[in-house]
DNA sequence: CCGGCTGATACCTGCTGGGTATCACAGTCC
DNA sequence: GGACTGTGATACCCAGCAGGTATCAGCCGG
């Protein structure tokens, strides 16, 4: 009975990706033959069946689903083990911090500062992401550290600590009737005819029905935000990303929004707990000038 | 530029667990040779070095000591890949419940007694752990669920739900002069010089220093406890777990113990999640009967 | 019914994981 | 000091299997 081999995980994640033999052998650089061999012994020694072979594609079984999910999980788990090592053994390492591109932007610039400023400072490299990018970063090693946001983030699996809570805002274009308030609530924001809200794909990549636009990256959501196509509701702090023709005004009854920093649990590094330390420094000295945007 | 296998992982934590290549060939069920170049292949492609070669044994690097850590979670990821999928693939799977050996009894019990009592229940099987031991099946897939405590266990990775919280009592024996107090501080049953507290190992294996004995099963800490050697705080529910020469006092100071019941974030399993519902939903009727013990 | 998809099969080849035998080196014991 | 012991490293061989090419076998759409 011996053990799962990475080489096996990836090549069924190709396949169940792809559910096509051939566009997976592709993706990995080797003909189709070697592959079918591979995914059917996997299943002969699982002794699980783990696709349907529909003559036309594949489709996953339930079982191919949950080895699917547990494979990524490993894969990243294993790459994560590869990328630390290399960077435990390399003297001079950065420590890589992921954020999501545009938010809490005041409070990277401050954490930077902070850091340049500190004499045994590490250097750091800036890891800019997409929206809840940064979970499967840190799971699998390619960031020491993120910058996340609750709720919107998954933070399950990390450790965390709190740097600051702020509000939401709307962002209309100047000209727009709402524009003009005071400040929101949610209903008013929701089903604005002309102003629809854009739609992010699910985990599974489907898009939920609504009248916005489909949107899977924050440049192409800003652009339909400057061509005053889409309705945003984002953090007070995340104004930095900024659009000149645009306003803010607050979402009263929105969730509020903590920026939290996390790292895996795992990480007994000394850079890493001394980065944590100079941001939950900056807790108490810096809220002021970006939650007061989120204050009534 | 190709991934880490599961094989060198493997080879990897024997070689750094044993600190023998020997011995680590033995456990592996290989030879010697293939492992010492299995682990210089491994040094080699992640360009670092993992140990030093000390012609008297080996000892584990900086970079050696984050890979065993990153390998273990890696190899458990891997484990539980495959156990969760061939478990997908059995139609009358039955739920593994974890649950450290002696606590929570009649929290189990009622919780057993509860499912048994739903018609469309799955079956469940009960793994008694020790100390700490669930978070570690939970991680590699050997369980499905399990019963945990705070602050006692590390929680760290899962999805749980609070199920009760109780205090703690000293377990002592009824002739000690202690044993007819109403109530005790930690202060006075720390340092008892007769009765001095048992020391666990910590995560290293070594153990603290102390005038304690050594334990490391929770049979041991029994029986030491049976023979009036050692003192134990444990949470009132524990009290199932019980010795007819002993009494148990509640430490009126001691931190409050909550009872959790845990899962891998990742489970989408049906089952899981009625089996989380129904143990939430003792929540409510349930407390009286041990709560009290630790009420003053 | 044919052509073009799909994945499966057959068969060959070369890499490499694993085995045995042996070496090189450092303590240790008499 | 020399033989001994125990360590990991090296040398060499063999076999298994990953991977390639060529081909087959169903199933669809035209």
């Amino acid at each position: 009975m011996d053990d799962l081999e990475t080489r096996e995980l990836r090549y069924f994640v190709a396949v169940a990706e792809e559910t096509h033999f051939g566009r997976a052998a592709g993706r990995l650089g080797i003909a189709q033959p070697p592959l079918s061999r591979a995914i059917r012994r996997l299943e002969r020694r699982l002794g699980v069946q783990l696709l349907d072979r529909d003559r036309r594609g594949v489709a996953l079984t339930d079982a191919g689903r949950v080895l699917l999910r547990e494979a990524r999980a490993a894969l990243d788990a294993v790459a994560a083990a590869e990328r630390r090592t290399r960077r435990a053994g390399d003297p001079k390492r950065p420590l890589v911090l992921a954020t999501k591109a545009g938010a809490s932007h005041e409070l990277l610039q401050r954490l930077l500062d902070e850091l340049a400023s500190e004499p045994d400072g590490a250097p750091i490299e800036i890891l800019l992401c997409e929206v809840g990018e940064q979970a499967r970063l840190l799971r699998n090693g390619r960031a020491d550290v993120a910058l996340m946001h609750r709720p919107f983030d998954d933070l399950a699996g990390f450790d965390t600590e709190d740097l600051f809570v702020e509000g939401q805002v709307a962002i209309l274009p100047a000209v727009h009737p709402l524009a003009s308030r005071e400040q929101l609530t949610l209903a008013d924001v929701r089903n604005v005819p002309d102003l629809p809200i854009a739609r992010w794909p699910r985990l599974d990549g489907s898009y939920p029905d609504g009248p916005g636009p489909e949107v899977h990256t924050q440049s192409q959501l800003a652009q339909l935000v400057a061509l005053g196509r889409t309705l945003l509701v984002i953090p007070a702090s995340s104004r930095a990303w900024q659009w000149p023709e645009h306003v803010a005004v607050p979402v009263v009854d929105a969730p509020d929004v903590t920026t939290v920093i996390a790292w895996p649990p795992s990480s007994h590094s000394q850079a890493v707990a001394s980065l944590v330390r100079s941001a939950a420094g900056l807790r108490g000295s810096a809220l002021g000038p970006w939650a007061e945007s989120a204050s009534p």
